[in-house]
RNA sequence: CGCGGGAUGGAGCAGCUCGGUAGCUCGUCGGGCUCAUAACCCGAAGGUCGUAGGUUCAAAUCCUGCUCCCGCAACCA
């Protein structure tokens, strides 16, 4: 018996769980099954990655400890994975003692081995919020929680050598099948390995949230040793909680969402390698589930609750839906109405009804047990040759990690199913008592093909498809792998069970209308709170004042900078000779309407490069509160470098 | 000239590696059937395959320019 390993992504409980968390894990869990039916000895991981700044803020607003607010969002992810029938065979916490003891031995091991070394972290640092920012993460040159001044500090930080992988790396994504899909490597390498690989900051002292460096403890272990190394430790790796690491290792395949793709594809690869270990064997990208066009997010208040969901339509209609819609390297839409019409369409109208007339058949002609006697016609073979092949195209598309496909070829049998009924007419059948085993061979055909598309969709659908194998007398033998590829398995004096509806029509207009109206009560909208200034900063002396030099100039010329989405390239008549600013505020204004307006600048201001332009001063501009900018326009009146105070 | 992806009937997608009748799902219209969850089956309408060129007997498919979208990177001095 083979083994194969599968993960999600340990997942970040800052906030509850959504449909986008539901795929990837819905997908890993299909995968596991489908596994497990094939004979494999399958390890399903999947957990919470719990440490960090984020959490602990969040735990402190809401006044308890760090442990106690993810314990309270663990225990929601566990509801909702029960609730998904998520089958996952490990749960792994990154707060497990097991793990935080084996993170500890891999720093300190990677440590003493020269792959980590202790250097200075130089960043942005926001006194009042003890907090460290990268330039990146700054708003406005300010700090991003607060809005206040930030200043440059240094930090003593433990580093990670990347460069050193650089070339295994490289051929790693260009020249194997580790990266599915593989349309990504490229921008990859030409992103972040050929301008060369940076080391890593793997430590941080600006919070405490986290696994303590053994050897210097006022460091944390920072996010990417301590989370993506829990694929190993749940094995047991460097601890004694499990002894499964020379059995699983390495991974069959790793599952995550494009925008972790890169600690995937080139962090984790680069941590195996200084370790010394094997790497996986995959690493299965898929897209984002948007709604309706736009990335999910609680800010757009556009998250659908997936209990929400299941409570309506069933775990297993949910399942399907994003697995069906979702391919492998694409975004993927998701809305209300594209749902339910595929669970009309699909479910209600295929399959679900496909069951129900057969069933139904074989009560009304039969009493529900049909008799041995059969008469074969010609147009069966071309239902039994496609029944008996759906197997290995589904086998086929498990390997390339394409679910979507994999349903799809499923489906093919259910419609093929329902355009026998017409062909063969069985209620023409059962009104000729001389046709009855020609009645029974047609009915009997179509039990089996039943048979085969839920023993193949089980995976998928793990509730309803024993509904059905109960409906169409089906025992557990009959629904096994081995036999999704043969046809006649069913005993021909099979009894069916009419029992209740698998899947129920939904009224699209109506449901979208609740939907929607479940989705506004969710979401308290917070009003428009009341426009709140910026913080006042730090208080100045007149002297602060007098160092800022504020001037009046004329816009001569304006042009779109190219390679930057937000800035404008401004020449100014300062009245001293003129000068180019670069402003950003390409959003809220075209070049032409600045051209010959009077601007306030500040005009002793350090130049800098922006995407490569010169910028020589900054313009002054109003923020609104809906984020955009408007510039503060001068009196016409005002001469060219007049200076203000 | 930072990197990459995309543009195909009303909507969403496949086809492009290996040129040769443009396919699928939903929707629309017409017909059939009545076993079934007003479900099922058949048929029809609807596409200059983003644009301009090139290669070729032949281009959605190969090459080049352009436009527009979307990611990543950069970026509001």
């Amino acid at each position: 018996m083979s083994k194969f390993y599968i993960t999600t992504p340990i997942y970040y409980p800052s906030g509850n769980p959504h449909i986008g968390h539901c795929y990837t894990t819905a997908a890993c869990d299909t995968i596991a099954r489908y596994r497990r039916m094939q004979g494999h000895e399958v390890m399903f991981l999947t957990g919470t990655d719990e440490h960090g700044l984020k959490i602990e803020q969040k735990a402190a607003e809401a006044g308890i400890t760090p442990k106690e607010y993810v314990d309270q969002i663990v225990e929601i992810f566990k509801k909702l994975w029960s609730y998904m029938n998520i089958s996952y065979d490990r749960y792994i916490r990154t707060t497990d003692d097991y793990h935080v003891e084996s993170v500890q031995k891999i720093f300190k091991d990677l440590y003493d081995k020269g792959h980590i070394y202790k250097g200075k972290y130089t960043g942005k640092y926001c006194t009042p919020c003890e907090s460290f920012w990268t330039a990146s993460q700054l708003k406005d040159g300010k700090c991003p929680e607060c809005g206040r001044d930030v200043i440059d500090a240094e930090e003593e930080a433990y580093f990670f050598k990347m460069s050193p992988f650089a070339d295994r790396i490289q051929d790693l994504l260009l020249n194997t099948d580790y990266l599915q899909p593989r349309t990504r490597a490229v921008e990859l390498v030409n992103n972040f390995i050929k301008p060369g690989l940076e080391d890593l900051c793997v430590s941080r002292t600006s919070f405490k949230w986290g696994i303590p460096v053994t050897f210097d403890t006022k460091h944390v272990v920072y996010v990417w040793i301590d989370a993506l190394s829990n694929y190993i430790t749940a094995l047991g790796y460097d601890n004694q909680a499990y002894q499964d690491f020379e059995k699983f290792w390495p991974a069959d395949v790793h599952m995550v969402a494009k925008d972790i793709m890169r600690f995937h594809a080139i962090i984790w690869p680069a941590m195996l390698m200084a370790l010394d270990l094997p790497l996986p064997k995959h690493l299965a990208v898929h897209g984002w589930i948007t709604f309706n066009g736009e990335k999910m997010s609680k800010s757009l208040g556009n998250v659908v609750d997936p209990f929400v969901l299941g409570e309506r339509y069933g775990a297993d209609a949910i399942r399907y839906h994003i697995m069906r819609e979702m391919a492998l390297g694409a975004d993927s839409d998701f809305s209300n109405e594209i749902m339910i019409n595929r669970l009309n369409s699909d479910l209600a109208n295929g399959l679900g009804n496909l069951v129900s007339r057969t069933v139904a058949m074989i009560d009304k002609y039969f009493g529900g047990t049909l008799p041995e006697a059969r008469e074969a016609e010609d147009i069966d073979e071309e239902l039994k040759n496609l029944a008996v092949s759906v197997r290995d195209a589904v086998d086929h598309y498990f390997d390339e990690t394409q679910l979507k496909n994999a349903l799809i070829e499923i489906f093919k049998l259910v419609d093929r199913a329902n355009k026998y009924i017409d062909e063969t007419t069985p209620w023409i059948l059962g009104k000729d008592e001389s046709k009855k085993a020609r009645l029974a061979s047609v009915l009997y055909n179509l039990l089996e093909s039943i048979r085969i598309v839920s023993s193949l969709l089980s995976p998928f659908m793990p509730s309803t498809m024993p509904k059905i194998w109960e409906q169409i007398g089906a025992s557990a033998e009959d629904v096994t792998y081995q036999n999704a590829n043969q046809f006649g398995v069913l005993p021909a004096n099979v009894t069916v069970h009419k029992g209740e509806i698998l899947f129920p029509r939904i009224d699209v207009e109506k449901e979208i209308e609740e939907l929607n109206e479940i989705i506004r009560k969710n979401l308290p909208k917070e009003e428009k709170p009341a426009y709140e200034p910026a913080p006042l900063a730090e208080e100045i002396s007149i002297d602060d004042f007098a160092k800022v030099d504020l001037r009046v100039a004329k816009v001569i010329s304006a042009e779109k900078i190219k390679k930057a989405k937000k800035l404008l390239r401004l020449q100014l008549d300062d009245g001293m000779g003129g000068r180019q600013v670069v402003s950003g505020i390409a959003q809220w204004y075209t070049p032409e309407s600045l051209i010959g307006k009077k601007v306030i600048i500040v005009a002793n201001l350090k130049p800098v490069t922006l995407c490569g332009v010169e910028s020589c001063g900054m313009i002054c501009a109003a923020d609104l509160p809906d984020g955009s900018v408007q510039v503060q326009f001068a009196e016409d009146a005002y001469p060219c470098g007049a200076k203000l105070r």
